[in-house]
DNA sequence: CGAACGATTAGCT
DNA sequence: GCTAATCGTTCGA
């Protein structure tokens, strides 16, 4: 039987970020025509330094800290917006970082979007950087709300299976895993593995794989 | 007030 | 594999 996709309530994102976290994997992330499955997040909190909700609330990160169940775009080294979904109660500054997608509908919109028109489709939502664009949301997208704006993020009571790791890109934190992904899907932003804090030899840089 | 850096990505060696 | 692009925020003098 098709089971009919709803919108998550507020109260499915009034929780910690890493627990809604885990639930969010197989969830459809919905903004008009287009909706594509998420497949990669990861946590984030006021509490540790890798967040950038860390010095506190600010004019920048104001949704961060405001009513659970919105978005909050932030522009990312002056390049990209990355997609953020506020969570726990109001005040704490938790946040989820949406990282990829796996295209459902409007693909060809999303390409045209992304402006590379040889973007392979499980291309196109492959890193938080490129979902934001492929979808179109930039800073006038912040604050939308999750359960009654434009944005939604849908259950069709697919379950799919995911697997944890630490987070990518950041310097600090990474001793939390806070990284969640369906494993083997190709969407998801399989970025550089985890380093070691250069306490590596000299020679142990096999660097020899092709993509 | 000036310098440095960041939850990334595209493009080149 | 490595680096530039690009801008708002943070931190130090």
């Amino acid at each position: 039987m098709a089971a009919k996709a709803q919108t998550l309530k507020r109260s499915f994102y009034e929780r910690p970020a890493p627990l809604v976290s885990a639930e969010l994997i197989g969830k459809i992330f919905s903004y008009g025509p287009l909706s594509g499955r998420i497949v990669e997040v990861e946590a984030y909190d006021e509490s540790e330094p890798a967040s950038h909700g860390f010095s506190g609330p600010r004019k920048s990160n104001e949704t961060l800290f405001g009513p659970p169940g919105r978005l909050e775009i932030y522009l990312s080294y002056g390049v990209n917006f990355l997609t953020n979904v506020v969570c726990q109660p109001a005040g704490v500054g938790a946040g989820i970082l949406i990282r990829a997608l796996e295209p459902l509908t409007g693909v060809d919109v999303m390409r045209a979007n992304r402006g590379d028109p040889k973007d392979p489709d499980h291309r196109l939502c492959s890193g938080p950087g490129r979902l934001s664009k492929a979808f179109g949301l930039s800073r006038a997208d912040n604050n939308t709300d999750l359960v009654v704006g434009k944005v939604r993020i849908l259950d069709d009571h697919r379950v799919l299976p995911y697997a944890t790791s630490a987070r990518v890109g950041i310097s600090v934190g990474q001793d939390l895993d806070w990284r969640f992904y369906a494993e083997g899907n190709p969407s998801v932003s399989v970025h550089a593995p985890v380093k070691g804090t250069g306490a590596f030899k000299s020679s142990s840089s096999p660097s020899s794989r092709s993509s």
